[in-house]
DNA sequence: AGCAAATGCGCAAACGTTTTTCTTGCCGGA
DNA sequence: TCCGGCAAGAAAAACGTTTGCGCATTTGCT
């Protein structure tokens, strides 16, 4: 690489070099700088200084050797780095990297074979963990082949193990705070348009919504929620069929934003005033497209940023051997814009 | 964590068992594992079988201590992990993985504090290299601190010392594509809408276009490009002042997917067909973007993760030392769907 | 002054590999 | 018979730490 100006020294100081500096055996070195173990103030400060005019780093993998924590987790992705994991892992590594934890990224691209290959290589790294996140919230299968002393947490995804430890979302509450706000805001003719019948995510919440709408001496509109798929197109077509077979509609609760925009679209195409006319409530708050919408969209903060964080806090627990097993449900936040 | 089941080994074998177990001593046991060295092929079967019933992987920390290579890079990325990053990342990754190089991952959130923290904390992981990746085009400033011997390269933002080696798109050729598929379909009236001018990525495209024009013998629609910032909203609006100005412009080719989608809102909205009235092409091929335009954009395609990986291949090289200083370019591809 | 206890620090083992050097036994040739 | 050469494998050094143990030296107490 051998650029001329920036660097700064040609090999790099060891321990020994320190102690050669300082004048002391390696393991005094070692303990002046670690802080342990008793010795004169003027020993540790001339170790210390050696350690600074060498510009001394210890080298990690030496101490991990001896220790048996490598200060590292793995990330496992499995489905590229979508729009769902990507908050999830910068919410992970922001909370290990506090520590001095580094994050490992593994992705798996939904392929099982990678997968394997990944995980062998983890535990050939020796991780002190491993996170695994998804795209889906349907719950997937337990990782295999992860070493016995290896903790696993599973992000967005649960297990389908309840004996492992998962970080979820709780679309219960969540539905909650979307019903509410619409019931409190006057409206009673809601209809619920959302993705694929055998999404976790699509069917759970249709029931969680029912569920709340019953507890309030109402039902959906057209009697059943509308499935379909998670993109715009599907929300105009279904805002489409949903106005002309049930006029009275007062609000839309989708399954996602894009359903939500698609819907506000063919609503202000249609003459139809938001919210005024007819309220629409989001899910997932995807800024580009809420914000986008018009009117901006009303919706249901997922906070994926929070599961990262939980998932990895979870981790470190199960890391020093304290673990909570079970489902953690992250609640949701309600983002109240222009559109109910 | 005491699961029953699943699990492999209580502790994991090291080589020492293995060499306990084949009836020879650890060298031996090294050598017959990594095929080299003379031996009985009877001896060489032994200690196969060894390390089979016993499961045994070697540590991959101790060999690195050894050896002196972690096989392991640092993926920083300086804002978040965003649209753009991503998948840079997953090219990187992809192209990293196929070896038995593993991604450690940095993100400093644009932080200069930050950046260093991470800096240090791959330094003394004795990271091989360091992919730096940033969302914006513009070039940034090198990475400070790193230690001679370990390369970086620099994905999307380049470095400004140009004796680096960075990995930029063509935007150059992007542009070409954009302004050659508009003339030869016949427009002769071409707007130009895109982001701030302080941006690299629409100073530089605004730049290119206009020179691509200049060659045909045209001109910018009103004669100049028009900054503003990347989202939707401005495309509507940009939209309507150009067409108010100007009502004879038969084509629009923005600086993102947002405008773009922004501008055939407009457009849609104003009566007016795309593509037939006026044609439009956008920038990135954003898929939730472009494919959820009306009509669906025909937009250039930035192959992020061709980024990543010509990166990770450029990485791969200077740490083998055989570096490649300079700017690399990666082509664009022109996706043509129904706006133009 | 004399002895126990405390202090300061060096030595060496250990972590799990790879690699170099050294030992042993065997064979063939003079 | 003796020795050179060679093959097979053992032993040991090395990578850079941390840490238990023990040896001096100092300190404190009678």
């Amino acid at each position: 690489m051998a650029e001329s100006g920036r660097a700064t020294t040609r090999t790099r100081a060891t321990l020994t070099d320190v102690a050669a500096l300082a004048d002391v055996s390696v393991g005094t070195a070692s303990r002046a700088l670690s802080g342990s173990g008793r010795m004169r103030p003027e020993t540790r400060q001339r170790v210390l200084d050696a350690a600074q005019t060498l510009g001394f780093r210890p080298n990690q993998q030496a101490q991990s050797l001896h220790t048996g924590r490598s200060w590292t987790v793995g990330l496992m992705t499995t489905d590229g780095i979508g729009r769902f994991s990507t908050p999830v892992l910068l919410g992970a590594e922001d909370a290990l990297g506090a520590g001095k934890i580094s994050v490992l990224l593994c992705d798996t691209r939904g392929d099982l074979i990678r997968e394997q290959h990944h995980l062998r290589n983890l535990m050939d790294r020796r991780v002190d963990g491993i996170i695994v996140t998804g795209r889906r919230t349907d719950p997937r299968p337990p990782l295999t082949g992860v070493h016995d002393d290896v903790p696993v947490v599973y992000a967005l995804s649960p297990s389908t193990d309840p004996a492992d430890i998962s970080v979820v979302s709780d679309d219960h509450q969540g539905c909650g705070l979307a019903i509410d706000h619409l019931i409190s805001t006057g409206r009673t003719r809601i209809a619920h348009v959302t993705g694929p019948a055998h999404h976790a995510a699509a069917s759970d919440r249709a029931r969680f919504t029912q569920e709340f709408l019953a507890e309030a001496g109402l039902e959906l509109v057209l009697g059943k929620p509308h499935f379909g798929d998670w993109s715009e197109a599907w929300g105009r077509r279904s805002a489409q069929a949903v106005l002309r077979a049930a006029p009275d509609t007062d609000a839309f609760f989708c399954g996602n934003d894009q359903i939500a925009r698609g819907v506000t679209d063919t609503l202000r195409e249609s003459g139809i005033a938001v919210p005024d006319d007819i309220a629409v409530v989001g899910y997932d708050n995807w800024d580009t497209m809420a914000l986008a919408a018009r009117p901006p969209l009303t919706t249901i903060d997922v906070d994926l940023s929070e599961i990262g964080r939980i998932a990895a806090l979870r981790l470190l627990d199960a890391i020093d051997d304290k673990p909570f097993p079970g489902v953690h449900s992250v609640p949701c936040r309600l983002v109240v814009r222009d559109s109910a």
